[in-house]
DNA sequence: TTGTGTTTTATTGCCTCC
DNA sequence: GGAGGCAATAAAACACAA
């Protein structure tokens, strides 16, 4: 390796070297420490025995047997052909170089020099030191960087999540209510065909049913609006599945001479009051319901109007034109 | 005691600034 | 071109479980 200018620094610095490039073993420190070439070169910053908890080093550490067991000139012998160790800084070390950069982690080279006076470590120390610490601190931002981040990401994600949560619920809700929208609309509808087919379906014999007081059969539509008249025609209808109901069209059509007495199913078991309050009973009901078909005469209903909104007057409809 | 993972110290090469 | 910072890396020191 050629020893460039930060080379040679390094070896003021240290105070010692690995064995060079051609093998051959350079200055360790305490030769170093003996001849004192560089203003702070001391044993106490380079032969460390305690670590930063202030232990003694494992007795793996080759420094911890030096000069304990009696046999110094063996172990200094051995300490000079062996390669250099690293030892740790003292622990009034660190906190002195912990204060000094929390002060400011930079290092100006006069700070270096005067940290590196005060610590007796050499000035390239301090400056490896500063360099492996604002590595260390990078390192320590940007963790609490990442975790401020994912906290913020589970909690985005948590809220989300509940999101797609109240979202499908909602959606279930909506499936559930355009269920029953359309279960409603098709009992309607059926209830209306079952209206229109059983209209359609009536034998021409079985019209005598609709008969006007006079015997003669009449000729106007079945489901009129507001025929006051004439009201239980529907009821009869929509009713389709009562006991009298044979054929799609009740019974009471084929016996009852007079349409506007349909409702009078047996005259001679109903009082006038009954008959008034079985329409009273059936018939709101029954406008409310299916309004479609057309007014349901009752002396308590308004005048309703037909399916298309129009004035049941302006939209006359013959069922027997088809 | 030993194997293994982590931390600390130090080196090297590249880059920027002056 | 020298000084110094930084990333990547090496290697020693250290911690700890088996």
């Amino acid at each position: 390796m050629a020893l460039g200018t930060r080379s040679l620094f390094s070896m003021e610095g240290r105070g010692l070297m690995y064995t060079s490039a051609t093998g051959s073993s350079l200055n360790t420190n305490g030769l170093l420490h003996n001849h004192m070439p560089f203003p702070f070169l001391d044993s106490r910053s380079m032969v460390s025995f305690k670590d930063v908890s202030g232990r003694m080093n494992s007795e793996r550490s080759f420094f911890r047997s030096f000069g304990q067991d009696g046999n110094e000139d063996e172990d200094f012998d051995e300490y000079f052909h062996q390669p250099e160790k690293k030892r740790r800084l003292k622990a009034d070390q660190i906190e002195f170089l912990e204060k000094s950069f929390e002060a400011d982690n930079k290092l100006e080279p006069e700070r270096k020099v005067q940290l590196a006076k005060d610590i007796g470590l050499q000035p390239r120390q301090v400056a490896i030191w500063f360099q492996n610490r604002r590595a260390r601190w990078k390192n320590k931002s940007l963790e609490k960087d990442y975790e401020v981040l994912q906290d913020s990401y589970n909690s985005l994600k948590a809220k989300y999540d509940n999101l797609v949560k109240e979202k499908d619920q909602l959606k279930v809700q909506v499936l559930d209510l355009t269920d029953k929208l359309s279960l409603k609309e098709k009992e309607r509808e059926g209830l209306e065909v079952v209206n229109t087919q059983t209209l359609f379906e009536a034998p021409q014999q079985q019209r005598v049913g609709i008969q006007d007081s006079k015997g003669e059969v009449s000729n106007e539509p079945i489901l009129t609006c507001k025929q006051e008249d004439n009201p239980s025609v529907k009821s009869d209808l929509l009713y389709s599945d009562s006991p009298n109901y044979t054929d799609g069209v009740h019974s009471s059509l084929l016996e009852a001479g007079d349409s506007s007495h349909l409702f009078d199913m047996d005259q001679s078991d109903m009082s006038q009051d009954e008959e008034e309050n079985l329409r009273r009973l059936f018939l709101p009901s029954l406008a409310y319901m299916f309004p479609r078909i057309g007014d349901i005469s009752s002396p308590d209903l308004p005048a309703s109007t037909c399916s298309s909104g129009l004035p049941i007057e302006e939209e006359p409809y013959d069922f027997w034109a088809y």
